[in-house]
DNA sequence: TAAAAGTACTTTGAATTACAAAGTTAATTA
DNA sequence: TAATTAACTTTGTAATTCAAAGTACTTTTA
């Protein structure tokens, strides 16, 4: 038998990538502040992780006010959802092998 | 809310030791050569995720023979089971969550 | 109106991690 | 005795992660 590694999606083998993603599936948007305080990170660091993600096409970036302020929000694209899904179900499917 | 990085096992961050885990969970014991073909790892590569395991105590390594041949076997230890089983856990409250 | 604070980054640099490839040791089989 | 096998270790590079500092722009406060 073969454990066949690339199902498990390598974007997801960051927690703090999962910790995003599972937040965006919640909640339909999210703030930059939203995420960095239900992370508890820092400015750069967040940052950094919700880049790779738009760079996998998984979330997208909205500009925006609120009132005067600039807000930023983040959403999970349908790619995004189905691949975070995905290695989830793969997950699932290795926590049921072991029961 | 908050989402508790820290749940999420740093040791599991990777597919690779998933993979070593969730064999281990299976399976009493695998040899080097078993996890070599299981994960289609090289040697090094194998060896460095092996030692990372054992260095957190989550596996035990027994060196013996099978007939003539040296055969060095893994296994998962209590502690180590237990630990991935809380990771998966975690996991799967959040899919839970999710739906 | 000048200074302080907030938002959302980017840049920098260091530490850690991951990985392939080659080398090693010791036994074994052709 | 040469080649093979098992199980590593070493080496070196590339990628990843992260904090901290810097930036640009706006807004609020003193």
């Amino acid at each position: 038998m073969k454990f066949d590694l690339d199902k498990l999606n390598k974007v997801f083998d960051n927690r703090i990538r999962v910790g995003i993603m599972s937040g965006l599936m919640v909640n339909e948007s999210l703030s930059f502040n939203d995420l960095k305080e239900y992370l508890s990170l820092t400015d750069g660091n967040l940052a950094s992780h919700l880049k790779n993600l738009e760079e996998s096409q998984y979330i997208t970036v909205t500009k925006g006010f609120i009132g005067r302020k600039t807000n930023t929000t983040y959403s999970a694209t349908e790619e995004g959802k189905m691949a975070f899904k995905q290695h989830l179900t793969y997950l699932e499917n290795l926590i049921k092998e072991l029961k």
